[in-house]
DNA sequence: ACCTGAACACCGTTCAAGT
DNA sequence: ACCTGAACACCGTTCAAGT
């Protein structure tokens, strides 16, 4: 019952036809799929197998179609996973700005978190876009936004967001690596318990840091004239 | 001749014997390798061809060796890559303590930056086998030596190098990608001219940001009583 | 507009057997 | 102690052709 049956894994999605909308003409229709029906699905696989069972072959099968089928609606694999990628940030819960610059930059950082725990290996699938050039905009523009309104120019908006979306994508990474390998080993040797409540709380830690660093610099900055 | 020949890049390394020490018998001995030969080895593919290129076929044809003799040093590929990493951290310059453990902080993260600059990839490496628990310690290590010297006490010193780790292996990713997509695209349209100096600059000024966010900690942390 | 069928050029890994 | 040979179960991608 502790072991682990990964070959019997089930899909909750096993026909994945596209909506309801196949009406129309004769009963029985070829069916057929939009570049959305066939992110969604792959979202799906993502969430239910992770990212390296995330393959062109499976997500064909999973949508009843040929692997070839797939490269209608995207060049390589790459652009599927930065749809992908643009469909997590796209569900980051939007925050109203208060008055508080440092509050909202926690508020963005902690949507974004979210976000990408929403989905298994969420970070991951983001990350290996992002540095890739692709995508991953939307992330970094709602950290920019949040910084500005602490009065910084552009310039030191744009890095320190950029060095508060590293810190969030590596450590969200890790979270969900933790969290697949406790869900794995399960009964396990307790190997390193060094982290319980730091999953949340080191987050909260790193987001300090980096916003009070900001506070920290504009000081200095101020002092040097 | 500034189109990119990707079928024929010629690796420097083609026969790779192992040392000279093929003495002690007949001339022509078989070709026998250590683990350190065949790590040796994935390092100078890495380099020269990139981590995509990095297969175990591949490496295999580079030792003249057939694939399944690599499993007999590593159990798998993952293993391989941990000892890969370890062999790119292991060449980290190591920097003596001073008084100012701001400067020596940003010391090790300059070290470390260099160290994973210093191959292809580099940072990609470090970054999946961190990810999957292996290896990857010695960054860490030298990141809570520099900060526990401000005095900090072991668990911030720990969530704090972790922050600087993550960010230090998100920018310099981000570099190394940008690294060779200049290097592919050379006639390319111009696309982001946003970033030329901030390469380095970028990377001073997060770790700027999470020392003074440190030393900000502190103050709050003491004006708390 | 969307998909099939068939192929090409690869992967990582296992395992009995050789020396 | 270190490797071969052969196989297994996969990959991503292309492309002519179908509807």
């Amino acid at each position: 019952m502790n072991a682990v049956h990964l070959n019997t894994v089930h899909l909750n999605i096993v026909h994945y036809d596209c909506g309801m909308d196949n009406s129309e003409d004769t009963g029985t229709r070829v069916i057929r799929h939009t570049r959305e029906d066939v992110t969604r699905a792959a979202l799906s696989v993502l969430d239910e197998l992770g990212l390296p069972d995330l393959t062109m072959r499976r997500l064909a099968s999973v949508l009843n179609v040929q692997p070839s089928a797939l490269y209608w609606h995207f060049a390589n694999k790459q652009s599927l996973l930065a749809a992908v990628s643009d469909s997590i940030l796209g569900q980051m819960r939007l925050t109203p700005p208060t008055q508080d610059w440092r509050a909202d930059l926690h508020s963005e950082a902690r949507a974004l978190r979210d976000a990408l725990l929403a989905y298994r290996d969420g970070a991951e699938v983001v990350s290996s876009t992002l540095a890739l050039g692709l995508g991953g905009d939307r992330a970094e523009q709602s950290l920019i936004a949040a910084i500005s309104r602490g009065g910084f120019d552009d310039r030191t908006s744009a890095a320190a967001s950029r060095a508060v979306l590293h810190f969030i994508l590596g450590h969200v990474s890790r979270e969900q690596q933790h969290l697949q390998a406790s869900s794995l080993g399960a009964a396990r040797e307790p190997e390193a318990p060094l982290d319980d409540d730091d999953s949340a709380g080191g987050f909260e830690f790193g987001i300090t840091l980096l916003a009070g660093g900001l506070e920290a610099y504009r000081a200095a900055a101020a002092s040097r004239g």
